[in-house]
DNA sequence: GTCTATATTTCGATAGAC
DNA sequence: GTCTATCGAAATATAGAC
């Protein structure tokens, strides 16, 4: 596994074929076909290793976010996902992309579904109003800004997460005003550029 | 190149080939390369089409959103976007995903920095302090959620831009917030989240 | 269990007839 | 200009020796 995450990280995914990860692992192509049943199988492991990595962060930030401020509870979450990106930018860049060809969909849908239980209920800390659509977005937004921030690998980290608290506290104020503003009139200060539909 | 773009469609990259290419244009994959020199090329022509769709309907979504108030031209310029990505959704996600691999990087950072251009005056209208980073977050932001929505293919098109509308506003919020308790103490209303560095 | 050698397929690209 | 036929490279996967 560790050969094909080097080779990834080195040459990309055009540079990935098993004869390279037999190479690169020290063993020959027959010897690698004995632990795995063809290639698709390595890339899957590697997939499910790196989300392993991602859900095991999450769980502890989110553990460790209970005794924090709501909003610095949300910075640490943001930041447990910043992290898993920046361990290894280019292999989790690279594998990112890779996903979507792999038949590996019901775990994909299950990863996200997981991701979005688990920061749901740091965010009503925040914003009791924020349901399963908010934390999707929420994750949609940071994922959006972290990968935008990876492209051309200038990774100024802190000013990232930063970033990504004020556009996620950011969203969670117009769902409140929004929520406030349709439970009572008489809302602190709703923000004049909401409009009723 | 319709044909490239429908195969993409019905097939995804994998079973994007020259042959299938030639075959579905009702040529033969000799008269192909004698209108393009490789793959790439074809493929290059492809994601310049598609750019260039982008870059007419933003323009084109900046000079109509000149009349509105400030949210409503954002909202705007971000239909704009969105209905970039739905007029062919899996076209335009496979061509994403595929630009990564294209030697064109310098097209790419060319397009990125006139995206950025081009709502970064829209954002100033809403927020004056906002710069080419606001700008490039903003965008980052919207690529976010409506990646993230068009994957099940449940496009909720009017959901999704009242969305994407909040999290840019409320990020744009938090740069004010954030630029007026930097030039004066009588910022009204600063937010007590906002913590100086 | 690990190796070498190779079968098999796929695909990008070219040659040369018409 | 378009076609058919095919080359050549690369890559997945297997067979069978040791």
């Amino acid at each position: 596994m560790e050969a094909a995450a080097r080779i990834l990280e080195e040459a990309g995914r055009d540079g990935l074929n098993t004869n390279a990860i037999a190479a690169r692992a020290g063993v020959s192509i027959g010897s690698l076909y004995q632990y795995f049943p063809n290639k698709e199988a390595i890339l899957a492991t590697l997939v499910r290793g790196k989300r392993t990595d991602l859900i095991v962060r999450m769980r502890a930030a989110v553990e460790m976010a209970q005794d924090l401020s709501p909003e610095d509870a949300v910075e640490t979450v943001i930041d447990a996902g910043m992290m898993h990106h920046y361990t290894r930018p280019r292999l989790t860049l690279e594998l990112e992309a890779m996903e979507t060809q792999l038949a590996i969909g019901d775990e994909t849908r299950a990863l996200s579904a997981e991701m979005a239980d688990l920061v749901l209920d740091t965010l009503r800390r925040v914003t009791p109003a924020a349901g399963p659509q908010e934390a999707a977005d929420v994750i949609a937004i940071c994922k959006g800004l972290i990968s935008a921030a990876s492209i051309p690998e200038g990774a100024d980290g802190p000013a990232l997460v930063r970033r990504c608290r004020w556009a996620v506290l950011g969203y969670l104020d117009r769902i409140d005003s929004r929520a406030s503003a349709r439970n009572s009139r008489t809302a602190a200060t709703p923000s004049p550029t909401i409009q009723a539909e």
